[in-house]
DNA sequence: TGCCCGATTAACT
DNA sequence: GTTAATCGGGCAA
């Protein structure tokens, strides 16, 4: 095989999200994520454990919550605040209720569409938030529920390896001390920088 | 039923 | 730094 040739990246296939989420969760930085072909790497998200209070799945079943309790590798996609959508990934065996939150994107595939939808000119800011980044690709409720091994998505693994940073996750009050908010160390398309006291 | 709050964001001062 | 927008979940009554 020539030197220049790359492998094709890896699908990501519903056995890499049966896992913790506290393995997925790091493992999915570098990865790529692409909902009618446009995204990019994802640089930023959160694990929710079903331990965790600050779960939307601690306090059992509800018709919001319903696809948590499902098997791993689909979308659970929230509505926050009463105005954006959140898209996460749902990990572990079924039951479990965990998932990860996709938090930012580095912009990658179909900016066009992603500046229209987001009205800005800085790209950093087309997908840095998971409100922003449900925006830019056009996800909302419609797609609660699908999998992610099938279009509109799309998954493939990070190439290489990735120099992953943690620290304690955003916007919560309930277990906030957890350092279950994982970066890609150095990106500029974070939501919010990782303080220095971060661990890689 | 009513009230409070939240895994957010943009537009303010 | 602060605040409004906006609505479903959770819990008290």
């Amino acid at each position: 095989m020539p030197a220049t040739m790359r492998a094709m990246p890896r699908r990501l296939t519903r056995a890499f999200f049966s896992r913790s989420v506290l393995e997925v969760a790091p493992d999915l930085i570098g990865a790529t994520l692409l909902f009618n072909g446009v995204g990019g790497r994802i640089v930023e998200l959160e694990a929710y454990h079903h331990t965790d209070p600050a779960a939307h799945s601690y306090r059992g079943p509800t018709p919001r919550n319903a696809v948590m309790f499902g098997p791993p590798g689909y979308a659970y996609v929230y509505r926050s605040y009463g105005i954006h959508w959140c898209l996460n990934f749902v990990c572990e065996p079924k039951g479990s209720a965990s998932a990860v939150l996709i938090r930012a994107l580095e912009p990658t595939a179909g900016l066009a569409a992603m500046r229209r939808r987001r009205g800005v000119a800085d790209d950093r800011l087309l997908c840095a938030g998971p409100g922003r980044l449900c925006e830019a690709l056009g996800i909302t409720n419609a797609h609660n529920g699908l999998r992610l091994d099938q279009k509109p998505f799309e998954l493939f693994d990070r190439t290489g390896t990735a120099d992953v940073i943690a620290g304690v996750r955003i916007g919560i009050t309930k277990a906030a001390d957890l350092p279950w908010r994982y970066g890609l160390k150095g990106s500029r398309f974070l939501s919010k920088p990782f303080p220095r006291s971060s661990r890689s």
